[in-house]
DNA sequence: TTGACTGTACCGTCTGGACGGTATGAATAT
DNA sequence: ATATTCATACCGTCCAGACGGTACAGTCAA
């Protein structure tokens, strides 16, 4: 009993991910999932409020995000680091959410930017906490979200220079900078 | 004598980046072009044509781009470095076709992502011609993208951290590095 | 009995696209 | 010199289908 709301926001994630908006139909999301349309409609009563779901879903999640970033053994900004690859997607399954708003980002308006600004700003924050230079906080971010732009085109992520080595070498100037 | 053709690449990708994809309607590219729904057809066949005719502009804009950027006198890190701030435009209309395509590529499939990938490969073939270091490289080009993302969600670009802070802390990484 | 649905049937609007027509100008034929 | 043909570059209308949304009768577990 996975419960129908969440299930439907589930399948509207993976249908903005996997097809862009367009594919996103209430028909379409609703099949996926396993919902009738009616069903779909008893716990969002438009498509606006589905997207507003969405929306407050990422704002949840950025918050227990920002938490566990807070909390984590090893930093905020490892966390971060060990997160933002799109490979491993973050336990609170913000990163899946936050693109898949992105999807939607001109749609709803000027409602998505808020809140995409907010999660934007949470994260800063929390990078904040370990990295003293505000400018070199900034450029770690500026890396993450310059990866999950990456994802958001589909493209291979490379192949020549990996992932880890990326990482590797924030650390190391991070702590020159130290 | 602009040539309709182009007129009606300038009015999409207007639409797509103020209303996103669901506002980019033939009638609506049609209207912002001054051009009848028909004339438009005349030129672009079908919606999937004029996607293509975008991505083909995208392939043209980014060779001529490239070229600029081994031509710039200050080098090409330089060049990219004042040109993938969102504020300024590069000279051969990049970022907003670019910017433009991000938001159909899923709609557009696959082909959108390979001409976005071999963009992002040339920038990055032309970023390494002066920065040896192939991680680094790579660490330029994605705080850009991540400068792009940024645009994209019309985030306000953080008032605390000026970009030209942000750049001359690169410079330095990479003078460190050199 | 209420809340959480399912399923089906619909409606109005919008969208992509097909289609037939038109104005202009250059080439060719007479 | 005039008439005819042809290609280019459009215009304006129409239509089938898809979409968001409504309505409503019925099911079924707690």
């Amino acid at each position: 009993m996975t419960g129908a709301r969440d299930r439907v926001l589930d399948a509207y994630e993976s249908l903005l991910l996997e097809q862009g908006p367009s594919g996103a139909t209430l028909d379409a999301v609703a099949a996926a999932a396993e919902v009738s349309k009616g069903g779909l409609l008893y716990h969002f009563g438009s498509k606006d409020a589905l997207a507003g779901g969405l929306l407050e879903r990422l704002r949840e999640r950025s918050t227990r995000d920002a938490e566990l970033m807070r909390s984590d053994p090893d930093g905020p900004v490892a966390y971060y680091l060990r997160t933002s690859v799109p490979g491993a997607a973050s336990p609170a399954g913000l990163t899946r959410t936050y693109l898949a708003t992105l999807r939607i980002a001109d749609a709803s308006g000027t409602a998505a930017r808020e809140v995409l600004a907010r999660v934007d700003a949470d994260g800063l924050a929390a990078l904040r906490e370990e990295i003293t230079d505000p400018v070199l906080a900034w450029l770690v971010q500026l890396v993450g979200d310059g990866l999950y732009l990456r994802t958001l085109t589909g493209a291979p992520l490379t192949g020549d220079v990996s992932v880890e080595e990326l990482r590797s070498k924030l650390r190391s100037l991070l702590a020159a900078s130290a």
